[in-house]
DNA sequence: TGTGATGTTGAATG
DNA sequence: GCATTCAACATCAC
């Protein structure tokens, strides 16, 4: 479940499990989603390395080595981590773990594979080589208005574009469209400098709020446009019509017809 | 059995 | 070089 607000509860998850921890070795069963090396090679390079610290930008999460490197956790779709002591709480899903000096195990799960994991020399490097964005959080109007002014693509299309702004994801871009009653499929180009300071406002107000109630976030399912009532066909719980399915940049969007006309 | 899934990417095209 | 689109990735669960 890895949108931005997932992976700031990742970070917490893994900054209490991690920092500080020496890593005395790794055991790898699938090294498929280790994007830059083989698996023997990234333990090698693991072995004896103590975790300092994390950094997230987006989706990614950076985790800090004593020797100035990172490992890049990018959780993809189905991604999780897992932290154990006894070898039968291993999840089925354990892609590799990370055993700790003083036993602790930290497992990474990833049932479809879509994860991508690196061990990473220069992290800027990296990001820059990417062209990731200014995280959600740390995003300023001007930089989002500039980006975003006259693109030809649709509203859902360039908010999904982690080189604007990386974070969001599938399920908050229609959240924040219904929430806006803008159409996911608008273009971009035929919004108004107003409309589009509505969605940075809003870009930051739910992700603001997501992270500052992380991770009990989900026990306010109110504020979700998709946590309780996403099923095409049914009402708008504000009255405004009926939830329709189109795809929108590839994806699978849901949106109230009439509320957020084309 | 078929279908779709909270994401990214490389190739193709404009 | 940039912007955009889209199939492909691999597996599981309903």
């Amino acid at each position: 479940m890895p949108e931005l607000p997932e992976v700031h509860n990742f970070k917490q998850y893994f900054d209490a499990a991690a920092i500080g921890q020496q890593i005395a070795r790794m055991e790898i069963h699938d090294d498929r989603i280790i994007r830059n090396m083989s698996g023997p090679v990234f333990a090698d390079a693991l072995k004896g390395r103590k975790i300092t610290g994390s950094i997230r930008r987006g989706k990614y999460l950076f985790a800090q080595l004593d020797n100035g490197h990172d490992v890049l956790l990018h959780f993809g779709m189905t991604g999780d981590l897992n932290l154990y002591q006894e070898p039968e709480d291993r999840g089925r899903f354990e892609k590799f773990a990370f055993h700790f000096t003083d036993g602790n195990i930290l497992g990474f799960e990833d049932s479809r594979l879509f994860a991508r994991i690196l061990y990473l020399e220069d992290r800027e490097a990296y990001i820059a080589e990417k062209k990731l964005g200014p995280d959600a959080l740390d995003l300023e109007l001007e930089y989002f208005l500039e980006k975003m002014r006259g693109r030809k693509t649709t509203l859902k299309g360039a908010l999904l574009n982690q080189s604007i702004v990386a974070g969001l994801g599938n399920l908050y871009v229609d959240d924040l469209c219904y929430k806006l009653r803008l159409h996911p499929a608008a273009r971009v180009a035929d919004l108004t400098d107003e409309q589009l300071t509505q969605v940075y406002d809003k870009i930051v107000e739910m992700m603001t709020f997501a992270t500052e109630n992380a991770p009990y976030y989900r026990d306010y399912p109110d504020e979700w446009f998709w946590h309780t009532w996403r099923k095409e066909g049914e009402q708008d719980p504000e009255g405004e019509g009926e939830v329709k399915i189109m795809k929108v940049a590839g994806r699978t969007t849901y949106y109230v017809e009439g509320r957020q006309p084309l």
